[in-house]
DNA sequence: CGCACCTTTGACTCACTTCAATGAGGGTGG
DNA sequence: CCACCCTCATTGAAGTGAGTCAAAGGTGCG
C-alpha cells in the first residue's frame, strides 16, 4: 500500500541515476524554492517533508522511508514547494526527471510505474486530508500508529514494536494537534493497555483494539 | 494555477474521447470501488469528490470546474477510491486511460502536460492539508472563498461576485467544519465589512483585508 | 401554496489548546 | 565519572474555539 518500490523496480531506476548522495540528520535534501531537476528515491533511512506557512506555521506533509520516491509536487511548478529534511543518516538516489521521462517514452511499464506512484501519492494525501478534516486526536494517533506498523511490516520488521524516528512535536504537526496532545493520547492508551510507551520505543499491545480506534472513536 | 487547460490542449485530449456525456445534478460520475477504465474532463459544470468512511462520516476532497482532470486516485489500484458527483448540470469528457498512455508515449508534450497535471493535484492536496492542519475556522473560510475567486478569474468572470454550487454543509464537509461554524463565520464576515453575504450570493467587499485574514488571522 | 431543505442564531458543552511547572534522557566537558 | 545543560516529554489547571442541540426563519421547487 505504501509507495515502495520492488527490489528490481528500483534497481532499474537506479540505473538511470547518476549520483547516490549520503544525508546526516537534519540536512536538507532540498528547500522551498529549490529547482526542480530529479525526483529522490531513499535508499536507507527516513526523510520528512514540510510546507511553511509565511508566518512561520508549518505543517509536516509526510514521514518518508526507504523504498520511496519524494519530489513529485514540484514536476507542476518546475520548483520545489515543499523542504525535504533527512530525519536520521540517510542514502538517497538522484533521479533526474527529464530522463525518466524520456525512458519511460521507451518502457511502457516504468511510464505506468511513474503513473502510479504519483497517483499513490494523491490517494495517500486523500487519506490525511480524511483524518485532519474528520477525525479527533485518538483517532488520528491510532490511524498514524497502524500506518506505521504496515511500514514495518512491509519492510520485513515486527509490526508491533515501533521505534519512532520523530518527536512529539513533530507527530503533531503532522497531524494537527499540539505536542501535547499527543502525549496524553500516548499516555491514554498506555493506561488502557492498548501500548507500552517508553518514550520513541512503541509496542503494540492489543492490535485489534487499536483499528477499532482508528476506523471509529 | 488551478489544473486547467488551454483550449487546444483540451481539443486535443478530446480527440482521444469517444464520448462525451451529460450529468444532472446528483448523478454520479463514479462511485467508490467503480473500475478504473477512463479519467473524466470536465467540459463545463462542477463536480464534487468526496472519501466515505466506514461509519458513514464523509469528506468532501475536491469540487471541480470546467477544464478540470478528474479520477487521477484511480491510476495507482485501477479502481476508484472516492465518488464524483455533479453538483450542476454537466459536461464530460471520458478519456480512456491505456489510450493516453499510449498516446502520451507518442507526443512527448502531451507526457509532460499529464505529469503536470498529476503533480499539481499533489500541490492542491498540501495545500488543503495545511488548511485542515493548522488553519483556525475564519481562516480556512477566507482561503476558500480566495481560491474561488481565483478561479472565477481565471474563467473570465468577476472574482468578487460568487455563486456558491455547495451548500453550507458541504463547504464545511471541504473544509472540516460543521456547516453552523460556516455559517457563523459568513456572518462575521458581513458584520465586519469583509463580505455581502445573500444565501448563496457572496460579494467580496474588502478583497485586501480577506487576503489578510487567509495568510493569517 | 405548501413542503422540504437550507440557513441563521442562541445557549450550552466539550475537546483541544494554552500556559506553566516538573521530570527524564543523552551528549559534552571538566 | 559525575555535573551540567539542552532538548524532549509528561502532567496539571485554566481558557477557548468549535461542536452540539434546538428552534425559528428563508428559499426554492413541485
Amino acid at each position: 500500500m505504501p509507495t515502495n518500490l520492488s527490489a528490481s523496480e528500483l534497481a532499474r531506476l537506479e540505473d538511470l541515476s547518476n549520483s547516490k548522495r549520503t544525508y546526516s540528520t537534519g540536512d536538507y535534501l532540498y528547500r522551498t524554492g529549490d529547482c526542480f531537476l530529479s525526483l529522490h528515491a531513499i535508499r536507507s533511512g527516513s526523510v520528512k517533508t514540510r510546507v511553511l506557512h509565511e508566518d512561520g506555521r508549518e505543517q509536516l506533509t509526510s514521514f518518508l522511508m526507504a523504498g520511496e520516491i519524494i519530489g513529485l509536487d514540484a514536476i507542476s511548478t518546475d520548483f520545489h514547494t515543499c523542504e525535504a529534511v533527512a530525519m536520521e543518516p540517510c542514502e538517497v538516489c538522484e533521479l533526474p526527471f527529464a530522463q525518466m521521462e524520456e525512458l519511460s517514452r521507451e518502457i511502457p511499464s516504468l511510464q505506468r510505474h511513474l503513473h502510479k506512484i504519483m497517483s499513490r501519492e494523491i490517494v495517500r494525501d486523500r487519506g490525511i486530508m480524511l483524518l485532519l478534516g474528520s477525525m479527533r486526536a485518538e483517532e488520528r494517533l491510532a490511524t498514524f500508529l497502524l500506518n506505521l506498523s504496515q511500514q514495518n511490516a512491509a519492510l520485513g520488521m515486527i509490526s508491533t514494536q515501533l521505534r519512532l524516528k520523530m518527536s512529539r512535536l513533530e507527530i503533531g504537526s503532522y497531524l494537527g494537534l499540539k505536542l501535547e496532545t499527543i502525549s496524553r493520547a500516548f499516555s491514554r492508551f498506555q493506561e488502557e493497555g492498548l501500548l507500552q510507551v517508553k518514550a520513541r520505543y512503541i509496542e503494540i499491545l492489543d492490535l485489534p483494539r487499536l483499528r477499532i480506534l482508528a476506523v471509529k472513536s
